[in-house]
DNA sequence: CCCCATTTTTAGACATACCTAAAAATATTT
DNA sequence: AAATATTTTTAGGTATGTCTAAAAATGGGG
């Protein structure tokens, strides 16, 4: 049983990401912009998960994950939204504070641990994000989410996931009260600023910047 | 806030459990064998803690804790132990499969992570070995456990802890059906070769070798 | 009290994962 | 297409934590 480094397997979540979001090679730059270093640290990681075929990689032509990394960035991945939902469904922390301490509970490693954790939660299939759990195959459920700022005029939704996660973001929609679940209807797009008019649950209506609409993201309703 | 890397935090708990059981200095070689290298690499990291502030440490005279190095081990020890609750209780592990995913998760840097999951355990106070969890201050319980091998014939106790915690010895128990919190009497020691003739909570009586029955702790009872 | 075995420390290396500065490759502008 | 700007890689260095082999200190037995 290979096992990997919390750096090596640091890198290959952010790699996985950064593919997921943009579909094609990942540059050196963007990784190091992930994983907080500089770029000469990350060329000297991608050489060595090349030389462990954990990824693909020609010098100056970005890197992509192989099956075998990209199925230990997908445990990696498991893990952290596992944990954070234990984090914050059983010890009752907020969904802007666990970030960092599933940065550290996703690299401990044991399967059964994951398994019996995944268990225990009832085999949540998002985690407090909104953001999709792959199951043990490394399989993640489709979730087919529009950004608010894309909901057509008078089309209803259900607020269930975020595009922006940073704990400010997270702790302005507390202040708003928009939550995960809720559903939202956007009532008009205004011309000049993009900015929305929404109702909240059918009760509150509120106005949103366009920046925080696109940061929003809704699942369409029929 | 000063924060250790794992090595050290592993060091430290190493040396505080030595000091426990021999409440005198502690030598490299011992320390060594607890932490699973090679003496050299033990006085190199001795010098580092030193350094620190966290050991007080002379050339060839052994080791011992400082105030501070002695705070850390505990807040190692406290997550340990803490953690292998949660293990135990909460996901159904046995209490001999915890040892090495708590040796992992002691290291979780996170005060507010540690006190929410004491809190969500309900403030335990010994683990799933019986060994006490050192509170938020470090303060531990007092047990005054006897090894079984030390109990007065005729006497009653109550199974509260192991001596030995490997699984083989763990399982050992388990096979022989003597738990946590059984009623244990001690009915005859064999002169021949000190082996114990025990009942267990009234019912079942077995034989016991000396080596086993050491390592057996004892809360004696009136 | 001296010799010798044991323990501990030092010296010198190695792997991981970072860094800065400079060189090389690629991309963009004019 | 040449010049310039940007990105990426290489080269050389640092800190952590490990190792082996050799030197130094300790401590018991005769």
């Amino acid at each position: 049983m290979a096992t990997h480094t919390h750096s090596e397997e640091n890198y290959l979540k952010a790699i996985w990401k950064l593919v997921e979001f943009s579909n094609e090679n990942v540059s050196t730059n963007a990784i190091a912009g992930s994983v907080n270093t500089k770029a000469a640290s990350v060329t000297d990681m991608l050489k060595k998960l090349a030389e462990k075929k954990l990824i693909s990689y020609e010098k100056y032509k970005g890197v992509t994950l192989t099956a075998k990394g990209k199925r230990i960035a997908l445990e990696v991945v498991r893990k952290h939204r596992l944990w954070e939902v234990f984090l914050v469904r059983q010890l009752g922390f907020k969904w802007d504070e666990v970030h960092d301490i599933a940065e550290q509970l996703e690299h401990i490693k044991s399967n059964a641990l994951t398994d019996k954790l995944d268990k225990f939660l009832g085999f949540p299939t998002v985690d407090p994000h909104g953001d999709p759990i792959p199951d043990q195959t490394g399989k993640i459920p489709d979730q087919m989410l529009i950004p608010l700022s894309q909901l057509p005029e008078n089309k209803k939704g259900v607020m269930s996931g975020v595009g922006d996660h940073s704990s400010k973001f997270l702790q302005f929609l507390d202040k708003q009260e928009i939550h995960l679940g809720d559903t939202i209807e956007l009532k008009e797009t205004t011309v000049y600023d993009q900015s929305k008019l929404i109702t909240i649950n059918h009760k509150k209506t509120i106005h949103v910047s366009q920046e925080v609409a696109k940061n929003i993201l809704i699942k369409k309703l029929g």
